[in-house]
DNA sequence: CTGAAAGCGCTAACAC
DNA sequence: GTGTTAGCGCTTTCAG
């Protein structure tokens, strides 16, 4: 176990020096840095990142809190916080919680324990206000959801007026019959855009025409053959992602339903599977929207980020 | 600053009895347990986990080391690895690094600094020498490939066999000229592969028909033209991913390439898409992959694992 | 059952 | 420039 008192003693200079040496601090004479380097290397030492942690009271990490690690749009938050982190030099500890309501707490509770400097939520489950409890001084928290907070940082897409968009591009090419298919009826971002839908006035909706649970391509595929049940069908859907939407398409082709003509579909986050398919998507900035999630933990001062959507028009309205 | 001393004081006991609560140790009398409890809770107080792994000496995390995260394949490996460390308790620490090689000695110099417990590679590019240099003597290294080892740990799936395999299907299906795409020439699973590929006899293979760089949908595309420019083209083509695959297939359709009569695919992953797009694959059971690595970081003993890969077939060969 | 005290390994204020 | 030393907050012998 050599540490550094021990690096010191055959160093022959004081551990104050050895930390220097460490961090890079001025006031060492260069003779005695050397030495310090080459007793360094010869022990073969080491740095205890927790003791230095433990010391500093900070870890240089960031936890980073979602549902699912195989789903192309946390993927994409993910890397965008990655790529951030590398860069600033931090690194990250992963909360997957498959929207389990204690291991989303488990991360809040290492935020407190000091285990990470800070977090980013990109989905919760858990109310707001029991999040709050975790909050510690000067460790930032930054959700990926629409959130006026003093204390909370939020960056996000306004998927309220996203929505809102995608339903007046489909009203204007002359669709009425309006359904939807979205992952879950909780959470800021899906009752957002679950306003929108409802609000939206000119346009036909229906409870039967809302499918939830849609995450993966198989979701897609799902809710095509139960649209082909429905008595009255919608002319088109509204699809909050990609996956789903190729499952979606990809089903159809298959049981001789025409897209558009048949069911028009509109999706959202064009990743390149929209690109391939020729789906018509909304861009959801995902990569971006880690990215800059990571700069928003790091800077003091911002507090509030919105990211824009473009649409993609291909072939599917 | 609310520490274990500061309970003990109010509680009117001593820290070791704070302690011993705190981690459920036996012999605490019942009375003792409870004002210490109704103490922490009235001091809001929270353990240090960086005073915890310091003096424990481990950390209950695993560090994670990739090359990227929005690939469906480490996507996969993470999500099992997540699944299995969250039955386990333990924590996640993700080394992304893109295949650059001072980004992915962070993650091993992290393990010699004991910030994490263990380390899960699932893909490396530094040589193994290099690697096994920030070895530390109970702090278990598990690499997703085959290898043998006294000291380091593999799960893999053979990737030399599962060649060998793909090339014997395509040759009773009658096919002799065999192009390949594959992500890269260097790093163990490829090298397999590649070895399987090239020893294998009765096929007719060609430099300019291995096609390297293929990770993503869009590299499937590009893949395609630039068979299409060929003078002299493979009947097929061996793709070591299914998003490869799916962006072959569909860059197929819009040039008028017939699938299979023009040029058949043979995947690997089995992942939903090829399902979706009727691609014959070869199941690579990633997620299980990520699962069995973490269960060989935890136990103790097996040093080697294995997986089977299933052919599945559809439309393309 | 309980407490005192010796670490765990490092940082940084302070004195020289 | 350099060394001494008091923490950082917790775990765990060891003695009682």
């Amino acid at each position: 176990m050599t540490n550094i008192r021990k690096v010191a003693e055959t160093a022959g200079v004081s551990v104050s020096t050895v930390s220097r040496v460490l961090n890079g601090h001025p006031y060492v004479r260069e003779d005695k840095r050397r030495i310090v380097l080459e007793t360094i290397k010869a022990l073969n030492y080491t740095q205890n990142a927790n003791a230095v942690h433990l010391s500093r009271g900070k870890t240089n990490s960031v936890g980073v809190v979602l549902p699912y690690l195989n789903l192309p749009y946390y993927g994409e938050i993910l890397q965008g916080i990655a790529e951030e982190a590398l860069k600033a030099g931090y690194h990250l500890r992963l909360y997957q919680t498959n929207y389990d309501s204690p291991a989303e707490l488990d991360a809040f509770a290492a935020l407190r324990m000091k285990e990470v400097d800070g977090l980013i939520v990109a989905s919760r489950t858990n109310d707001l206000e029991e999040l709050k409890g975790f909050m510690e001084g000067d460790r930032p928290i930054v959700l990926c959801e629409n959130l006026e907070s003093e204390s909370l940082r939020s960056v996000y897409i306004d998927h309220y007026q996203a929505m809102g968009r995608a339903l007046s591009y489909l009203q204007e090419k002359g669709y009425r019959k309006i359904g939807l298919c979205i992952h879950r009826l909780s959470g800021k971002n899906s009752e957002d855009r679950m306003r929108a839908f409802r609000e939206y006035r000119g346009i036909e909706i229906r409870n039967e025409w809302i499918f939830t649970g849609c995450y993966h391509m198989e979701d897609g595929c799902r809710v095509l053959r139960e649209w082909m049940n429905l008595k009255e069908r919608p002319e088109t859907l509204v699809v909050t992602s990609d996956q789903v939407a190729a499952g979606l398409l990809s089903e159809a082709g298959r049981r001789g339903v025409s897209i558009p003509q048949d069911l028009a579909l509109l999706s959202f986050d064009n990743h390149p599977i929209s690109e391939l398919m020729g789906i018509t998507s909304i861009e959801v900035p995902s990569r971006s929207l880690g990215r800059e999630a990571f700069r928003m933990f790091l800077e003091e001062g911002r507090h509030r980020s919105v990211l824009q959507t473009t649409l993609f028009e291909r072939d599917t309205v």
